[in-house]
DNA sequence: CTGAAAGCGCTAACAA
DNA sequence: TTGTTAGCGCTTTCAG
């Protein structure tokens, strides 16, 4: 049992016979403690700081019940949109003093619930991103992975909150600025199919329509990435559409590229909007309009919603939802049928 | 002591009870040991799922003395490389059945160690990333944080691997380009002073210039980002160069940005290059001559390496370097002075 | 093949 | 104020 033996750490044992005291009295100085006599804790101090004695998490871990860790589980890392809230997860976690532990699903939905059980084990409490899993199978993790919040997607579990963003809306506004621009044939370049955040923008749009029986909105199958915009181009050309939505600045940029491969010029001939506002999205050319979603603000909110629960304190609101904000700029321009 | 009570979490003590045994045999059920009888087992199994038993993974890590999760230390978490190199671990250390744990030290030097020895602590391993921290303190510290690798930088410890990039060989390469090009003004836009990689490509200049003595080489002071690029752009113009070599893709985007906007052609007018090879350096306007990085599977050998370390193998190579590969895309062309 | 018991490193109740 | 002791949940030796 216990570990390998090959160079021995330094234990709370050591410090305690090097002080000539006990481990309770040095566990008592190491966690500040003040009932502790001034000189024998300075002693105590002295000896640790000789065999620069650091204290095992582990053994606390498991004396406390609880790790200062919290996990996060993405469908891929890869994703900026992931990529940003695991930033801003770990900078709002680690100025609590609490550390983050990834697990990547890589977009196979049937092993989030494993490594979402795992982390969670490990850890305080978990944050469940964009899980592709579907509804009844989350609704029923739910309450074993508590305390966790969800992020862009929600259950009816009151103990889970949820952070979402509203693709809908966003969408939509969107759609409403290409057509004061004078955009009649608009065309949606859409996300992954078990992306709920993809439903969402559905729904928007679905909307836009019941508002805009004039405008014609059309729908092709695409993905989230620069490639689904960039073998998109044939199918965009095709549609006739001149305002084109894409389902985010990823797939948007591969368009604009595509695009200017073909000598299509935007915005003059066909104008293109992203999602997400990602941090290049103002550096393509021309500059994409986009709507904004502060992706590392809701990171950081992950955060301080896990934190109260994980305090126990007052249930944080169920929904939290973060509207997007329409960024207007070079890739949108007035229809040329206008 | 112990956890604070609220929903007591299933032990392996309550499946011992339910299948009216011992501990250690439901420990050793639960580790495959097959030295229990089947029909034994069998019960174990069966109580261990109706409770829905999952082992305590800190418990398991006292006991073992191993987490079976290794930490990274990234001096930013928001820079595509990073993100990229932590990308690559994790993939790979999943693998093996490893988790990852997080440790960004927002570019503050001082951090650094303290980090790092709390990440080890935690964990069975680490990977400090670029550290800019200086040479004697990574020198002192190194030792305490075995099993551990480096990347982007290097100390005498010969236990203590690291992975390079050759930035002063790939940014050879891309002047190399420039003049064959015909560009005889080349400049410089040079990182962030406490980097390493930016030392390493400052060296590769000057080799460059010893083999080039008719080719005038200027430096401009910059960073690491976009804003550095665009900000960069008035003294490129005033610095009369044709070929200008950025720090990285991020600086080269920025720039190009800026060009576009004061009307600058690219190349006509000015060749630009990157470095790194981002996934959105294809997709730039034009798309980014640059020197290629395979960021993520040095991420996956970061993770090779540090297994080989952890299971106690053969030493690894002390030094292990990545060269980069010249991508030639569209933002560099002739010279107008050829 | 199985159970009792020790031990991983730490915290905290309890006694002195 | 300090030490003794139990216990966090698990693995593993050692008897049986």
């Amino acid at each position: 049992m216990g570990r390998k033996s090959t160079t021995r750490r330094i234990g709370i044992a050591d410090v305690a016979l090097k002080a000539g005291v006990s481990h309770a009295t040095v566990s008592r100085v190491m966690n500040g403690n003040f009932t502790v006599d001034p000189a024998i804790a300075e002693r105590v101090r002295e000896a640790a700081a000789e065999l620069n004695y650091q204290p095992n998490p582990v053994g606390r871990s498991l004396a406390l019940g609880k790790t200062d860790t919290i996990g996060i589980v993405v469908p891929d890392l890869a994703n900026p949109t992931f990529q940003a809230i695991l930033r801003g997860l770990s900078m709002a976690a680690a100025q609590d003093g609490y550390r983050v532990l990834i697990a990547d699903s890589s977009e196979v939905s049937s092993e989030e619930a494993i490594l979402a059980g795992e982390a969670r084990r490990r850890c305080d409490g978990l944050v469940l991103c964009a899980p592709r899993m579907g509804d009844a199978e989350l609704e029923e993790l739910a309450p074993s992975l508590h305390p966790m919040v969800l992020i862009n997607r929600s259950t009816t579990e009151i103990r889970v909150p949820s952070l979402m963003v509203d693709y809908g809306q966003g969408i939509q506004e969107l759609a409403e600025h290409l057509v004061e621009l004078g955009h009649s044939r608009i065309v949606f370049l859409s996300g992954p199919e078990r992306s709920a955040s993809n439903a969402l923008r559905v729904q928007g749009l679905e909307k836009f329509k019941a508002g805009h029986p004039d405008v014609e909105v059309q729908l092709i199958d695409g993905g989230s990435n620069f490639d689904t915009g960039h073998d998109a181009v044939d199918a965009v050309l095709a549609s006739g559409g001149t305002g084109i939505l894409a389902f985010n600045d990823l797939v948007a940029m591969g368009l604009l590229s595509g695009l200017h491969e073909r000598g299509v010029r935007v915005p003059e001939d066909i104008s293109v909007t992203g999602f997400d506002d990602i941090p290049f999205a103002r550096y393509t050319t021309p500059p994409l309009t986009t709507a904004a979603v502060p992706i590392t603000e809701l990171g950081g909110q992950a955060w301080h919603s896990l934190r109260a629960l994980i305090r126990n304190e007052d249930t944080p609101n169920a929904v939290n939802t973060f509207r997007p904000q329409v960024e207007v700029r070079g890739s949108t321009g007035p229809s040329k049928n206008r």
